[in-house]
DNA sequence: CGCGGCTTTGATGTTCATCAAGTAAAGTGG
DNA sequence: CCACTTTACTTGATGAACATCAAAGCCGCG
């Protein structure tokens, strides 16, 4: 189930929007609705149009795309203040991921047009802009290069200090994911990650039950993440 | 050996500076500057500040980090009409990886604050560089996560296809960059690289002599490239 | 209840990195 | 210019890391 609404609040409270006028907030406000998308549910499509600057306000989401052969690839995952799809707005006219929401997500969307028209008028704003797509990117591309020179092992104490750093500020945490999700995310089978997973359940690093995985030894697990 | 010079008339002839008015462009080609590199010689320095935004003019460049364990991964290739550096400059004071002049090379760099000043004025500019920038970063995505779900065979048809439809637009090209290099760039070792050349030229899909490869059956080496 | 999806563990085989050893090419100093 | 060192290239043999296959328990859901 979908819900949709006008908001005149977002804005103001983004990170993204920082830096605005107020008159041109109120403008680009009136081009501006909320979505909620339960858990589970699609946001985007691969290859729907791209009609608004997108970003999430609650929730996370996955990005990713439907491979070939089946094996799907989780391109990256957007929590709270992400722009999704700040990359590719600019450049093509077409997504070519999907979005899926994995908790209860409240989107707030603004028409491209009228983000142009804004952007038109005042540079300062492009140039803020700039630097968040170029953060991103950053992000990503850093993110994958860490990644690919890791083993198992590495991988998943990296993923696990990322949920637990960089999404849910604490060392105790409920996986949003399935273990098939997590490999798709850094490249494994499911099987091993689940292996890994016991493994370092065995070596007391962390606690696992069920969905819920708590970390006891922060230090080991940065040590494996980097040089493992 | 460097050598730098004043350049009046790159600005006019580089795409990322189409759409700015003469003006404009005069303004700028007064903070732009030229200088060659040779064939081995560093552009950039891990950790080197950027002062300009640098496009290459003519010859090819390694963008790469030297990590810890002594395994170099390079991030990716810049060629001609490539803006280096666009991903970070508006992100981050300082370069985070190395450039390297893989051919003898032509780059002209353009002093930030100038280019910032003019985006200031000129939106439509903002929304230019917005458009590079997010189509870099795709690109630099995409290809990783292609070749993150290639096996080694598919990897080197990918960079061979590479090569040749994208740097040299022939079938048959001298290789800029050693078996090791070619390691670095997609994921693998020396061996492995020479190994697999050796499979190809004995399946009769190129001919290798020395540093010239010559492409023979491009089809098979596309069906590789996709799903091996 | 029974079905399908998620999780878990073990056994097996494939892919790939590492090690070793040798040839060719390219730079270096006398 | 030639011995000498170093660096790039090449091939084979071995072992480690990892995917795949198989089987079984678990849980939610119609």
């Amino acid at each position: 189930m979908e819900s949709s609404a006008l908001c005149t609040t977002c804005l103001y409270e983004a990170p993204l929007f920082q830096g605005l006028a107020n008159n041109e907030l109120d403008y680009l406000s009136q081009f501006t609705s909320e979505r909620i998308s339960k858990k589970g549910e699609m946001v985007v499509h691969e290859g729907d149009a791209i009609t608004h600057l997108s970003f999430l306000k609650k929730g996370l989401l996955k990005l990713y795309t439907g491979s070939n052969d089946g094996k799907g690839q989780i391109i990256s995952l957007a929590k709270p203040n992400d722009c999704v799809g700040l990359l590719s707005v600019f450049s093509t006219p077409n997504y070519h991921y999907s979005m899926n929401a994995i908790e209860d997500s409240w989107l707030c969307h603004v028409m491209m047009e009228p983000v142009k028209e804004v952007l038109r008028r005042n540079g300062d704003f492009g140039i803020t802009i700039l630097a968040r797509v170029s953060k991103a990117a950053d992000f990503i591309i850093q993110h994958n290069l860490e990644l690919s020179r890791l083993h198992l092992r590495g991988r998943i104490a990296y993923i696990l200090l990322d949920f637990s750093e960089n999404i849910y500020n604490s060392l105790s945490f409920e996986l949003p994911v399935s273990r098939k999700e997590i490999g798709e995310l850094i490249g494994m089978t499911t099987e091993n990650v689940i292996r890994i997973l016991s493994e370092f359940r065995r070596d007391e690093l962390i606690t696992i039950s069920n969905k819920t995985i708590t970390i006891w030894n922060v230090e080991m697990l940065r040590r494996i993440s980097k040089s493992g």
